[in-house]
DNA sequence: TTGTACGCGTTATCAA
DNA sequence: TTGATAACGCGTACAA
């Protein structure tokens, strides 16, 4: 599959040129060299343009480490994803980036490829200094072990959980409320036994999500019962097998609320090897609005939370802490999304 | 949409250890910390002992900055993408991260949301040493600029485009052959007037394609019709008025090639919109294997390049070239992509 | 208005 | 086996 064109030399590198290089090209000094390019005092015009034309003529660039060094931050954060693939972390990632970049911040990927050690891992770049704070989306870690971070003065941002720490900020949703308003517009169609597809049963996002359910059944006055809940790690062939064990428990409920799209789009797989036609012989509602969703046919009713401005929310927050310094303000959001009902979940629609 | 919750105070960072104060509380020099720190010299049993005990007590972690500003080197690379939430890009950056994290490098993620301004500004990274070197996805900057900085002694790395400089390595797929094959079995459908949808005109991937287009028409000797090419600038929406055109200027094509998936979607929705029926009305190809064709139906004909591979083999390649300094082998790769043969180009399959 | 001198934290060199 | 010292490149008191 791969083939080989061909191999060559690389150059060895000159070095760059130093505030030092470009004051002796000027003519002055290293001080005056770094007043003009930070405008930090008095530079007379005549020594000013000296320096201008000897910065262009060498191409200088203030060395970016040895600026960190300096001022003990790096203008970098890391965000920490599970999985930068799934289309609800990049959507984030991107808010983020954009965000920051605005703020002159750069930022650090980190896939922790769903495994809570990769996670802890990356918290170690915040202790190393190479970032001066972190974001975790949905991350696995506990509640204790991220006050711990926070409390050793490492800055830490979470979107997607709350935490009740003062130095943290956080943005959320609603996820109790969302899911209660997702089941309660299944009732509303008139399904009366309603499975719930979990993701990771200690994830905050599952059992909120499954709150929800609970208070809509509760308001509607139906039954909770317990074989109609199952447990897909947030996956599509979590979702897919998790549907099929449901399915074998039960062939009564006729619909399901999934506590995210991707689970939700393993039930249409599953529904379509089984020739269960959706909304009619099941309905469906998941949670993300991934843009997959979009596309299936019918169209996946979802839950969407507005991924870019939580991103982009968060990392104004956590940017706005670092600079502030010893007493900057920290507030935790909650922000609220909305449900979209399409054609999983409602007749007549596509 | 957002709702505070509540403010509170930052409480004052304290200082982080330095290597002194490990130095100090372990009753030896700075120097011995480090050798025993990174097993650089000859250590006694006993100050070891002291070195690794104060560490622990202290959490003492070496400062990144400080080391980068020693090493002259970050063990950072910068990934310049168009636009992280189209799945191609983030496929990639994962192959990278996945890779450039087993070798010790970080990741920064860079956004040029498809301009070529902002892809510009992001070269910055190297020149001020924030990064080590750039990984450039499908870049809209020409080889000349992009040989200029690497003239200048940046490390680059491309992927999905070849240039022929002895310091930049690429990964990249056979374009015009994968594009050759897919219109060839267009054709072996019994399609003769296929349609071409660009992306943007002065893109590599956009005229190779195009010359894949052409080669396959040559082969079946089929005629070229100019009418038949329109360009979508890669999106989905752009595919979708691109469609339109096309359709208003001739109605007898039958199948249009897509110069990716992106654009293959927007022409979906076009042809719902007319009620076209996909295959039998306009058979469909695109390329890239973006995640969302395999869930509408019909499945989408796609190419399938080796996105998480083509990443992990150009962060290896690019690292060991930093790695090995002066005269390191750099080379070119030419991945193979396949193609993918689903409903929207064969009737029977879904 | 300018330059000198020092420190940010680390590591490599050298001498002991 | 160890420690003092000198960079890495920058910014900033402080003195001139």
């Amino acid at each position: 599959m791969v083939r080989e064109r061909k191999g060559c030399l690389v150059p060895p590198r000159k070095p760059d040129a130093t505030i030092l290089d470009v004051a002796r090209t000027a003519g002055v000094s290293a001080a005056t060299v770094s007043r003009v390019l930070n405008g930090s005092g008095p530079v007379s015009p005549s020594a000013r343009g000296r320096v201008e034309e000897a910065v262009e003529r060498l191409r200088y660039m203030p060395n970016a480490s040895a600026k960190s060094l300096r001022h003990l931050k790096t203008s970098t954060l890391a965000v920490i994803v599970s999985d930068i693939l799934v289309s609800y972390y990049a959507e984030i990632v991107k808010g983020i980036e954009n965000t920051a970049g605005a703020l002159r911040y750069k930022i650090l990927i980190c896939d922790a490829q769903n495994q809570r050690e990769k996670e802890a891992d990356y918290m170690t770049l915040a202790m190393d200094r190479t970032v001066d704070g972190i974001i975790l989306i949905a991350p696995m870690l506990g509640d204790a072990e991220l006050a711990a971070y926070a409390d050793r003065g490492y800055a830490l941002g979470l979107i997607g959980r709350r935490i009740d720490h003062p130095a943290i900020p956080c943005v959320y949703t609603d996820n109790v409320g969302a899911a209660t308003e997702a089941v309660a517009h299944l009732i509303g169609q008139g399904h009366e036994q309603i499975a719930f597809l979990s993701g990771f049963a200690d994830a905050t996002d599952s059992y909120e999500r499954l709150e929800g359910y609970m208070k809509a059944l509760r308001q509607a006055s139906l039954p909770f019962r317990p074989e109609l809940i199952d447990s897909g790690g947030f996956s599509e062939s979590g979702g897919y097998e998790a549907f099929l064990r449901l399915r074998e428990r039960s062939q009564s409920f006729t619909a399901v609320f999934a506590a995210n799209d991707e689970m939700a789009l393993g039930i249409y797989r599953a529904c379509a090897e089984l020739g269960i036609p959706i909304p009619a012989g099941m309905a469906v509602v998941g949670v993300d609005n991934n843009r997959v969703g979009k596309y299936v046919a019918p169209a996946l009713s979802t839950i969407d939370p507005p991924k870019h401005a939580m991103g982009a929310l968060l990392a104004e927050k956590l940017i706005d802490q670092l600079g502030e310094g010893r007493h900057a303000a920290t507030r935790c959001f909650e922000v609220s999304s909305r449900l979209l009902v399409r054609g999983s979940s409602a007749s007549g629609l596509t």
